[in-house]
DNA sequence: ACGGAGGCTGAATCCCTTC
DNA sequence: TGAAGGGATTCAGCCTCCG
């Protein structure tokens, strides 16, 4: 049913249409297997640097790495409402130092560069926990970035204590063999699936949840499921259909889920028994690309919204600028920080406002106004000339 | 004249005035060496490590860096003892490459750690080719990563041969001196910033260009000069007014430009004579804001306490007045010592909200309500009318 | 059936001062 | 120096429930 109803909310557009068409044609050559010898569609059991090494070298076209983050979580945390944070507690996420953790990281990248084909590439993502460390030692092993990703989560957990930036992203890393190495990259698929802008490096996509979300007995399997958006793009950016892609670090199938749905042939390795029969029935149960589903991961819900704040470190309007409304009845002076003060009363240009004229709320956009060259204008003509100045 | 501004602004309680006999006690300590030794307003030439040997340990507040991004780029790469390395292509001396850039590395950020004052932060801007080296390499020495920050550019450069993304992106890392290190986060300001939501770690900005790009006979004088709005925005984020912030790669100054403006002291290293004139001659030009302007939203933790009891004593709130949570569960007696009573429990407004909801801690400003004329307040709207009553 | 209110949750290195 | 305790702190999306 939500199959229905998401297909009924999605317009087709050309675009996306063209794209299903052509992965559509390209489907049946992939089906054949290529390599008698490696195990297609299966899980490897235990370590994943155990189980790589039983791969034949020079054998797989993608390696896609989500490993343990390191995350070195301190005590419990709770929400303002005083609900509980659940938080990454697995054993599988504990490390001894940093010098464990680099060891860790040397290994598995290093079976992965030795099963990877010469003109394979590798895709990790990690957090600031864990990705400058990674990023290294690849380079060290040899690997050459060829971009480094940043999604940018259009829904992250905020930062209930207010003290610091919200984390609001996380980094995938992509490289080649080698500086001198080919690599596939889709330059026009993914034109395509940006309205014919070239693709940039920061992604935004939703976390997973909802029905994407698996659940058993109501809680969620794994801590960590990634989004299948993010999988489709990466696999459809830097590999071909009939391309084999390994997943050290299988966890509950998103990766073979989307292989399977893109055409592409996949291999795991997972320690855990649940994730692994989690995951199995998962890609079972994956049906073939369809349109919808293109659409989802094309989400843009990047809407250029503007901060007042933005003007004020961008120079467009200077820290101490005098502001009023249309009538000149309140005055107010813009500080550094973007807010507005009237005499004791300071806040956001919306709060001031509000206050100011006793209502619950006020636009301050449309209320507050400048004299610029003898005449008055809103602040939100202000912003429509930054976003004219800045606009992809 | 910073002083007076901050004794005038202090009410003298009991509290206060032991606050300010111990600050008297320890201010003679404080001010002699740190301060009138340090070239404020300087950019001291020559190569950034030896310049930093030359200020004296813990005395600034703030480090901003954005170190040469890498290798092959060209050979102005020099190693800690000031030897030139190579460009180089082969295997062996790509090896040799990433170490060089680790050991200058290392060598700086060791002198930043030196220079920094405990409760300090550190700053790092880089891209893929560097910053994960940089970010490995500041972990191992002690630093803490607090957030990395992606600075999200609204106009990149284009990928013009579509072999690649788009590079649309560069990363910054901020720190703390450890784990346990304190720093400055001024989250209220941010906040503001960003119209009353959390500053996000993704930073949506231009890329300098236009009349800020400094320019001579028509060329720019620095190849990847910062934009002002990604200063302004770390600066007011992590330091206050009068603070020291040292940039060790100072380039055309924009630290030192943005510092002056904010009301921030800054230093700068900088070996190329023609950056550090362009530098000087731009900075004379910034306008610093006035006291006004530069005031930023305050967090609530720094705003002075009002006890409950204190509102008890004097009459805003009668002893034997019923509370109650929002919804009615909980109902309680405020006594006449400020405590709460329900049943056999009795304590604070925090403490007994806590035990009513077996939570291990509670606001009780914002937990318990007063029924008034038929609306439900929050204690802490009767804390606001105390406050706003008895300012000065 | 539809809309609004309210609940729940997500890779999180999440307080600070006083005694 | 560790324990105690005051009190500061959240955004978007999806779900269920209720009118």
């Amino acid at each position: 049913m939500g199959q229905v109803l998401l297909k009924e909310r999605i317009r087709s557009t050309p675009a996306s249409a063209k794209l299903t068409r052509r992965i559509a044609r390209e489907l049946p050559e992939a089906l054949v297997p290529q390599r008698v010898d490696l195990p297609l569609g299966h899980i490897l059991e235990g370590d994943c640097i155990e189980a790589m090494r039983r791969l034949p070298t020079a054998s797989v076209d993608m390696v896609f790495a989500d490993p343990p983050y390191n995350l070195q979580l301190g005590g419990d945390l709770a929400r303002p409402d005083g609900s509980h944070v659940d938080a990454v507690t697995n054993d599988w996420d504990k490390f001894d130092s940093f010098a464990a953790y680099d060891a860790f990281t040397r290994a598995w990248l290093t079976e992965a560069r030795r099963v990877l084909k010469p003109n394979g590439s590798l895709w990790v993502i990690g957090s600031y926990h864990n990705i400058f460390r990674v990023g290294a030692i690849l380079q060290d092993l040899g690997f050459w970035i060829l971009n480094d990703i940043v999604w940018r989560k259009a829904n992250p957990m905020p930062n209930f204590k207010g003290t610091r930036f919200t984390n609001a992203h996380e980094t995938l890393i992509w490289a080649s063999m080698g500086e001198k190495a080919k690599y596939t990259f889709n330059y026009n698929a993914m034109k395509t699936l940006n309205d014919e802008l070239q693709m940039r490096s920061d992604w935004v996509l939703p976390i997973c949840n909802g029905a994407e979300r698996l659940k058993k007995g109501g809680t969620k399997v794994h801590p960590t499921q990634k989004p299948e958006a993010l999988l489709y793009r990466v696999m459809l950016a830097t590999t071909n259909t009939g391309d084999v892609v390994l997943d050290p670090f299988f966890g509950t199938g998103t990766t073979g889920a989307v292989a399977k749905r893109l055409g592409r042939n996949w291999i795991g390795c997972e320690q855990q028994a649940d994730y692994r029969e989690a995951a199995m029935e998962r890609i079972e149960m994956a049906l073939p690309l369809d349109e919808s589903a293109l659409k989802t991961m094309q989400s843009k819900r990047a809407a250029p919204k503007v901060a007042f704040g933005t003007l004020v470190e961008t120079g467009w309007i200077a820290p101490g600028t005098m502001v009023q409304d249309k009538k000149g009845r309140y005055r107010a002076v813009v500080r550094a920080d973007g807010s507005l003060q009237v005499d004791d009363l300071n806040g956001s240009i919306h709060g001031v406002g509000a206050k100011l004229q006793g209502a619950p709320s006020c636009n301050g956009w449309t209320f507050w106004h400048l004299q610029h060259e003898g005449e008055v204008k809103p602040l939100d003509a202000v912003r429509q000339l930054y976003l004219l100045a800045t606009e992809d």
